[in-house]
DNA sequence: ATGTCACATCTAATGTGA
């Protein structure tokens, strides 16, 4: 985890809650005690090496579940669900999926299509809900920096993107998408090459809230700086303000 | 355009996943 350049992120912009994936720690060696002298809460469903999603807040976390909880594979930490200040908040990494045609591709739609089934049985659209997180799907043509070089790749294929349309479809808004209704704002650069020096990104990483919650959007910005520097993720921050 | 990065492992170069 980039704990010291999310310690500065945090302390600037101070965030009630702030969801994070691929920690890459188990729950012992998380950085509580980093978060704690900053006042916020967390809540970690951690994995070493791989995975690992968390969630840290200003006021108390509740409620804490992970996984799905449906008698399917849960050896990846990618899906932690928790309730602040009457907002259930989930931190969600979604499964790369390598390529298409691979097991990794058809591991990454079944979590999609789980998702979608454990939004069906354990979660209500007429509440205040927000999933975040890296997505690694980028829904459509004005999330990519070059869709006919993209097109029928990872993160832009057909299947995924559907996958994508079942959860937004159960009751949630993009809410960058809804904010910036022709913005082309990315959150990912990959590492290799000069993708991020040409601002060749995607737009992967998402804040979807239900429809109470959206009602109460004022913005929602991608801190494209936060791609700049040493020890940067190949990954941007998403924010979202809510009006209480 | 198969490139960069971080981390793991039979501590040095290689495999893995992104």
């Amino acid at each position: 985890m980039r704990e010291t350049r999310v310690k500065e992120w945090v302390e600037r912009v101070r965030p009630d809650i702030l969801c994070m994936q691929e920690v890459k720690v188990d729950n012992a060696s998380f950085p509580t005690l980093t978060f704690t002298a900053l006042g916020y809460k967390v809540a970690v469903h951690g994995q070493r090496t791989y995975n690992g999603v968390a969630i840290a807040a200003r006021h108390d976390i509740t409620d804490i579940t992970t996984g799905f909880g449906d008698g399917g594979d849960d050896d990846h930490s990618r899906f932690i669900m928790a309730t602040v200040a009457g907002v259930r908040v989930g931190s969600v990494y979604v499964p790369n999926g390598q390529a298409p045609g691979t097991d990794k591709y058809a591991y990454k739609l079944e979590w999609l299509a789980r998702l979608r089934r454990w939004l069906d049985a354990s979660a209500d659209p007429a509440s205040p809900l927000a999933l975040c997180g890296d997505w690694n799907v980028a829904p459509g043509d004005l999330d990519v920096h070059d869709p006919k070089r993209w097109a029928g790749q990872i993160l832009c294929s057909e299947p995924e993107r559907e996958a994508w349309r079942q959860i937004v479809a159960w009751g949630t808004t993009d809410v960058y998408r809804a904010a910036h209704p022709t913005g082309t704002a990315f959150s990912w650069w990959d590492y290799r090459g000069v993708s991020f020096f040409k601002d060749q990104g995607l737009r992967i990483d998402h804040i979807l809230a239900t429809a109470p919650l959206a009602a109460r959007l004022q913005t929602c910005t991608i801190d494209r700086e936060q791609r700049k520097g040493r020890d940067a993720s190949d990954h941007a921050p998403v924010t979202a303000d809510f009006t209480d």
